[in-house]
DNA sequence: GTGAAAGTAATATAAAATATCAATATGACT
DNA sequence: AGTCATATTGATATTTTATATTACTTTCAC
């Protein structure tokens, strides 16, 4: 099947990532990313657990966990926190948060445009702050909730 | 004092909301929404309920998840997810938001600049989306922390 | 193969939010 | 002002999510 091949591509591909930084390939790993790539790149971790371990019920909770931070630091996820509950993974990445929100459902969109470079700039000089990160939000009312 | 005259000021806003909308005004929300505009609207639930505390160590946790769970409902406030910690709520009189926030001893600074306007009107357009307001964090270590 | 370092899993711990429910305070009504 | 229905409260317990600790195992360069 297409869909088998390209799975298996995007699992090598990540796999690759990981050793070319020196990180092993444990077979835990590999599972992981395999059910995490089966699950299409949008599962909790302890979703993603719960999908590790129809194949194998060895892998512990930790071991979920780390992976994903990993992944999350090599650039290749990102978490997503909606919510209360509890952080979701997704591939991908561009590094920021840029949500659109709507204040009637709750629906969240994400973007990627942010001309934020040169006010980061600006503010790290003016109050000598080391910035690290940024999100970005908008509120308002999508099309079916005006 | 100015301030204080403006807190009322806002208190009384606040409290005039949740009348109108059948709400009762016990003095256990009294405190929490004085508390809250006195954080200049920016704190987690636990962070306020310590606010809470310095004045009457009375109210209880729950009161204060709740209340401010019913002024997110009626959209005077709204909650914050940024990482796996504590939502943090922020203060929704309309205007926008622009704060850089110490990462190692939580001060929170406030700035007006913010090129979004663009952004916003392109996110608009291309979502219908009508916007309300937004939310610019920026995240890093202060001159003290670093 | 072998050893040092990286990785693992189990357990314990912490942090945050939610559920339950008897007791209480509030605002409408008389 | 007094009474009453009920919205609200707050102590406690529980659930959910994430992190720290620790002893054991696997990986991979040599």
């Amino acid at each position: 099947m297409i869909e088998d091949a390209k799975l298996d591509e995007k699992v090598n591909e990540i796999q690759a990532a990981l050793k070319e930084k020196g990180y092993r390939l444990t077979s835990s790993r590999q599972k992981i990313v395999r059910a995490l790539l089966g699950c299409g790149g949008h599962v909790t971790a302890d979703g993603l657990l719960e999908e590790v371990h129809e194949i194998d019920t060895t892998v512990g909770r930790m071991t979920v966990y780390r992976t994903l931070e990993l992944l999350s630091e090599l650039g290749l996820i990102r978490p997503v926190y909606q919510g209360t509950g509890a952080a979701h993974y997704i591939l991908l990445d561009g590094g920021h948060h840029h949500h659109l929100i709507c204040s009637g459902c709750d629906a969240v969109i994400e973007f990627e445009e942010c001309g934020l470079q040169e006010v980061g700039k600006l503010l790290a000089e003016r109050f000598d702050f080391a910035i690290e990160g940024h999100l970005v939000e908008f509120y308002g009312r999508c099309q079916n909730c005006q």
